[in-house]
DNA sequence: ATTTCCCGCCACTAA
DNA sequence: TTAGTGGCGGGAAAT
């Protein structure tokens, strides 16, 4: 079966015959428009089904113990949404070092223990490109023809783990360290467009320059070169801003709001300031925490108008990101245990999440007694790893979660004219 | 009006 | 060939 339901249209899928559970919040019943609009204010909301949210529930669903590998399909079904949206988030979640491709339909969950390492390596590539040759190549002679930034591979498996059955060809490199004379095939070329590519290439800007806040058009403009084409501006930050809203939705970088018009990204992790013992800096500022509950999944990061930190010139920083490469190794702070394993998320430090102190807990009085029995998956899960989550960002994720949940599912009950507990 | 960015067609690839 | 992947850009929701 092509595309898994979700569609206005017919729903129920074949299989799972006496087991149509609802796991997980799918904000939009399978109901034509008309009716969804007479939900009150429930009506179709793009919010409800976007890649950041996607990329909640996806981590939620999977990172927690006992997991390691997953189904594409199991993914698509349980999250109720079509297959083609499961690529995107695999694809940037792979590039971080979370997933790592196994075969075909196959993923293997490597966690946020992972992260760190493909960030080093990240960055190393990144610095050696930089620095190494062509550091910022004025581009093809076509015209209409795209360059990234350059090519990079994956990020080798943490360890011993690898050969199990078939890696069938994880992402690997285009070309070599050595050089990438003329391999420039066909399949080469699709590749180089890759979401993955391009994430990976987006947060190598991150990890390169010093300027915290980039927006996404000056990141198309950099990672596409000089190829001023306006048209394939356009297309790269399209994707680009599927990508930042994931890596959004992971806490890898914030949206701000720029002095003027568009709003910035500002990768949460080398901002100087939680800086634990072993140097280990990433994600969650001090603030973030605060506001995380009032911060509902279909409202994150939407609207942040706070300006925090400073706001250089615009010209300034333009400057700044044009020579990207000199100071690089002036932030080198994203190493942090070069152990890194099929960590089981139980007391694991999660990587550059370091586990500060006993993040605030969610009060959780939501799950009380009224759902239930649909929601048995969700229940349960939620229990099994809320006590597991010692760092911020995770618990942050969770709390997101539950409080998405739980105002979804209270406008869905009272809309339904049904019950209203508590 | 402009910015975001979801949806899903359909070209590619792998099996 | 079929099935799995995933560019790509239209166009509608959100601002």
């Amino acid at each position: 079966m092509a595309t898994t339901s979700s569609s206005p249209t017919a729903e129920a899928s074949a299989e799972t015959a006496a087991a149509p559970p609802r796991p997980w919040p799918e904000p939009e019943p399978p109901l034509p428009l008309v009716f969804a609009a007479k939900l009150r204010d429930h009506a179709y909301s793009r919010k409800h089904k976007s890649l950041g949210l996607l990329c909640s529930n996806f981590v939620a669903m999977y990172d927690r113990d006992g997991v390691e590998c997953i189904g594409l399909d199991d993914a698509a079904r349980r999250l109720g949404v079509e297959r083609r949206r499961i690529y995107d988030i695999v694809n940037v979640l792979e590039s971080v070092g979370i997933l790592a491709r196994k075969a075909k339909n196959r993923y293997c969950w490597i966690g946020f223990g992972g992260v760190p390492m493909a960030l080093r390596e990240l960055k190393e590539r990144a610095i050696r490109e930089r620095s190494g040759l062509a550091p910022l190549p004025v581009e093809e002679p076509s015209a209409a023809n795209m360059s990234d930034d350059e090519d990079d591979d994956k990020l080798g498996n943490p360890e011993g783990d690898t050969e199990n059955e078939r890696p069938s060809q994880t992402l690997d490199n285009l070309s070599d360290k050595p050089c990438a004379p003329i391999c420039r095939l066909r399949s080469d070329h699709r590749k180089e467009k890759s979401l993955g590519l391009l994430t990976q290439n987006f947060v190598k800007l991150f990890l390169t320059m010093e300027v915290d806040t980039i927006t996404l058009d000056e990141a198309s403009k950099l990672l596409l070169g000089e190829g001023h084409e306006e048209s394939n501006m356009k297309a790269k930050v399209r994707r680009l801003y599927d990508i930042a809203n994931v890596l959004s939705s992971l806490n890898f970088i914030e949206k701000t709001q720029a002095d003027t018009r568009k709003p910035a990204f500002r990768w949460l992790g080398t901002a100087g300031k939680a800086k634990p013992e072993n140097g280990v800096t990433v994600a969650v500022d001090p603030q973030r925490k605060t506001m995380s509950n009032k911060r509902a999944f279909g409202t994150e990061l939407t609207n942040i108008g706070i300006n925090r930190s400073k706001v250089d010139s615009t010209v300034q920083k333009k400057a700044k990101l044009a020579q990207s490469g000199g100071d690089i190794l002036k932030n080198d702070k994203i190493d942090v245990q070069s152990q890194v394993g099929p960590v089981k998320t139980s007391d694991f430090a999660y990587g550059p999440f370091h586990p500060t102190s006993a993040r605030k807990q969610e009060p959780n009085g939501w799950h009380g007694a009224g759902q239930r029995e649909s929601t048995q998956d969700w229940e349960s899960l939620a229990d099994s790893f809320r006590p597991q989550y010692q760092n911020q960002a995770l618990g942050d994720l969770f709390s997101h979660y539950v409080e998405a949940w739980k105002s979804w599912h209270s406008e869905f009950a009272q809309a339904a004219g049904s019950c209203s507990n508590s």
